[in-house]
DNA sequence: GTGAAAGCGCTAACAT
DNA sequence: ATGTTAGCGCTTTCAC
């Protein structure tokens, strides 16, 4: 198991062949587990392979197999290019990006396709990924972001390059999605909200233009409508922490005997609880308060914070499996699935 | 701009020859920057590259140079490999995670390298890493982990391939890292417990067997007895929430009256609050609390919790200096570069 | 079942 | 200053 190449010579294919005393084309069939290789050879090859410590190289073999044996994993998040550090970071604090990410990784292991990650922050990021994608470097991409009006997918779409999203795109572009039904989400928070006796009950809402928001907006108001609360008052925030706290607030004005809340997002829910606590109602007694998202904070405060949980991983797993598919047939129309949310319970509702 | 070949052949370099009129070599010095190309040719080759929407094939570049243009980030974070999805999660959830693979990023973006991301859970996954980068894959390898002893930096080390880490090894190798002044960052929150008038104080450590617990630790009970307090009451946890809230539990029977702690992570800090609250304490009036890592939790709770702030993307720009460093000359030392953390003070202390 | 040979797209001497 | 040429390490017909 020695190394007796000199440091920086690696073995190759070559060297593998001489000491199996065959050919080049030999060693390749095993390394690739072509069938038609008769055992003995079959043997010393792989001997052969042990004994000079061999590892193929990807990029001689792309070259000859024409495929990148890669895929782009690109993440944007904040929206406009920061020159100081703090909100982009909002990316990959985000509950949803690691997890997704992780999953994705996950996901691609088992398929020798290795993924590189980029960052599409600016333009020049989107040029890049780009370029690098048209270039044959990867052979597709899948994008986790939370800026909705990312130009990203439409490029993609113009230059026919195979493109998963995690969440669906605002505009009605064909591309392939892999998203949560988050109007059933909702309508989990206002099912648990209403079994809890909760009669007066509240919603903070994400920004508008993003579809989820929409979404779990529309969800929560249609579900208590069946419930019969015909009417939900409601606060827009930006998902931010801040804009959860001014939201709750208003609505405290507004509706001073409420005892339900449920925010689009785990921050402005926690944002909720504090200002909920400050104005000296407690919760979960006086108000119930419900978030979206399962994120890790959800669990570390006091009460716990209840919150719609998406399965992140099984969704990553998901758009692995569309863009496998893609590449696999590359007429397959674009398809997307949507996955089912689930409560997490925990002491705030 | 349009596309004119078939969908799935991509302009080579021939091709943009052609349209120019030159030569391939031509070609690529207009691509890669070399100077003695005439201007009217670079001119010409230009417009043939617009022409052609032609883009490098990373591949062929690689075979050719020798060299991979790539280096691999590898992230490990939960310590067994786990066959729930639950406890791998930690990795990503955690602060210094994507803030750090964040600033990688970012700091391998101008430098027209990309980062091929691979997870080290398990020892088949570590194999898997040291095969890419032996087979030539990958140039170096950037690691950030909070498992304190795996055994891929040793693996690299044995293989004299090209590491940086983030954060010390527990077992002292010879390898590149990065990290920050842990005893230092411990001081500074000794020296503002001590400043906010607090005399009777005592600390959450971390798990002694990582380093960044041991420094924290010595470098707060060094600190303090600079400024009076000979013993610091100390409790050991593991980084985890539940930890800390025990922890907390048996120093605050221990010392009932003490007036300020101080956590070796932000998770436990928030634990301890809780607690502290429960047993009708109020942070900070009773009792002031410091955190470590100044996560994005810290900012969400109320109060805010004070933490000591490592600059983690000033760090990850460091490690790819280095890794760079290190690839243009690779008879050089192994080097380490220590950061001044800040202390970044919220409500809590 | 195995080998010989061509070629993937690019770079880097070496010529001119 | 530009072109010619020979590979980089691998896969893949096509012969044998």
């Amino acid at each position: 198991m020695a190394d007796r190449s000199p440091p920086g010579t690696r073995p190759t294919l070559e060297d593998v062949a001489r000491v199996a005393g065959v050919s080049r084309a030999t060693v390749s069939r095993v390394v690739n587990g072509k069938r038609d290789v008769g055992n003995e050879i079959q043997e010393s090859v792989r001997s052969a392979i042990a004994a000079t410590g061999y590892v193929p190289n990807r990029a001689a073999r792309s070259l000859a197999t024409q495929r990148a044996g890669t895929v782009v994993v690109v993440v944007s998040g904040a929206g406009a290019p920061v020159d100081g550090t703090t909100t982009t970071e909002v990316d990959f604090t985000d509950p949803f990006f690691g997890r997704v990410v992780g999953g994705l990784l996950r996901a691609l292991r088992p398929q020798d396709i290795n993924p590189v990650l980029m960052l599409a922050e600016t333009d020049a990021d989107r040029a890049r990924v780009m370029a690098f994608v048209r270039g044959g470097n990867a052979e597709g991409a899948l994008f986790v972001t939370t800026q909705p009006d990312d130009p990203l997918p439409e490029m993609f779409g113009e230059a026919r390059l195979p493109l998963v999203m995690f969440a669906r795109p605002v505009k009605p572009i064909p591309v392939n999605f892999v998203d949560v039904a988050h109007r059933d989400g909702a309508a989990l928070a206002a099912a648990h909200l209403v079994s809890l006796g909760r009669r007066s009950i509240v919603t903070i809402s994400g920004p508008l233009a993003v579809p989820a928001a929409q979404d779990r907006l529309s969800g929560f108001r249609d579900a208590l409508a069946r419930h019969g609360q015909a009417y939900v008052p409601t606060a827009t925030g930006d998902f931010s922490f801040e804009s959860g706290a001014e939201a709750m607030r208003s609505l405290l004005a507004e509706v001073p005997d409420l005892d339900g809340v449920f925010a689009a997002n785990d921050h402005m829910a926690l944002a909720a609880m504090g200002v909920l606590e400050e104005s000296g109602r407690r919760v979960p007694q006086d108000v119930a308060v419900i978030g979206f998202d399962d994120s890790a904070i959800a669990a570390l405060t006091r009460p716990g914070l209840t919150s719609v949980r998406q399965p992140f991983e099984e969704m990553a797993a998901a758009m692995v499996r569309i863009l496998l598919g893609q590449l696999a047939d590359p007429t397959r129309r674009v398809s997307s699935v949507i996955f089912e949310p689930t409560l997490t319970v925990r002491g705030s509702a």
